[in-house]
DNA sequence: CTTCGAACTGTTAGTTACTACCACTTTGAT
DNA sequence: ATCAAAGTGGTAGTAACTAACAGTTCGAAG
């Protein structure tokens, strides 16, 4: 990896770190992009070149991918719902583990900022489509099936990330998820 | 009701018609608000005075208070998740009767356009909201089980509409929620 | 019926997110 | 050493909104 890179890289965790530090401090519509730009010593242009919009400064990552090879890697004898919850936690073990703090305020800011929050809600409804993806091989109605549990297990997942994000990551994610999960299902 | 309140109304109808007319034929992005206001002949401050953003234009309705007092009215004898559901699909006999085309024509938009999809689903957010007031009472972690609860709920009935929406609203909707719900929980 | 306050509408000017285009600099491979 | 590619900045432009002002119309009180 050459220093091209390396100082892409950089530039992108710059921008992005004071960006959510203003967003927090000042607040999300107060803060101008112009703003982000001059607080990590760039021009806008160059924050557009990182960042689609200004809400992808905060919501970047997301665990589609990984999440839905963990539902396509549970054994096929556990149920639908039992598959997909079980990789929900896995998957969030794996996430949660580097920088909590930052995490933890961008969380904050997916739940309080209303165009944040429905990005996030959006999100979600793109981690079922991988969801699907790695386990429709049927019929439609196998589809629509799946399509429900999936957006009914990442609802009560959700749930339990916001629970987690509100008592500033105290708890343990996963066990947090799979008490949603119970608290729903009952299994 | 006055002729000033008829009128308004009025207006705000051709606005809103207009609006998804030429959301739907030109497409939401290629639509500017000037185009609406032109097409509903007010100029596009009278647009802005009825609808707070241009995709409230699509956005209006929702039936969070008809939800959660549905849910408050389901016997208490049945679980958490069967009283929300059942509410869920009562509430969707009544909304969905009047104006089947314009109403699915706004929710093909709110499948299809990103923004709109995003805003749908914060709205499901804000049902959940309700429907934990509706049924709250007690300690913090019976919230997070009612919460968990209804956003799952939600989500599965949320498939359900969506599936109903792309088969051009043939079958019944209030079916199709139970359907959903009875594939995730069994019951 | 007249009059006066209030609400509705339009116009204008401004902010901000975001895009297209062009020129300049820097990197990395040949 | 050179040249293509990529990163960066500047300018100009579009479009979603907002604030403030002025004109008009409705509706209620006298």
């Amino acid at each position: 990896m050459g220093l091209r890179d390396r100082q892409r890289a950089e530039t992108r965790l710059q921008v992005q770190t004071h960006a959510v530090r203003l967003f927090t401090d000042v607040g999300y519509d107060a803060t101008t992009v112009a703003d982000v730009a001059a607080a990590a010593g760039v021009s806008a242009m160059t924050v557009y070149r990182h960042f689609p919009t200004k809400e992808d400064l905060v919501l970047y990552d997301e665990y589609d991918p990984l999440t839905a090879s963990a539902v396509a890697a549970q054994p096929a004898s556990l149920s639908l719902a039992a598959r997909i919850g079980h990789a929900l936690s896995e998957t969030a073990a794996h996430g949660s583990s580097s920088e909590k703090a930052f995490l933890l305020a961008r969380l904050r800011l997916m739940i309080s900022v209303p165009a944040l929050r429905a990005r996030h809600l959006d999100s979600q409804y793109a981690t079922a489509d991988a969801i699907v993806a790695a386990l429709d091989r049927s019929s439609p109605e196998e589809e629509f099936r799946v399509r429900a549990t999936a957006m009914a297990c990442l609802g009560a997942a959700h749930v339990a990330l916001i629970r987690w994000a509100e008592t500033d990551g105290e708890g343990d994610l996963p066990g947090l998820i799979r008490q949603a999960l119970t608290s729903v299902f009952g299994d």
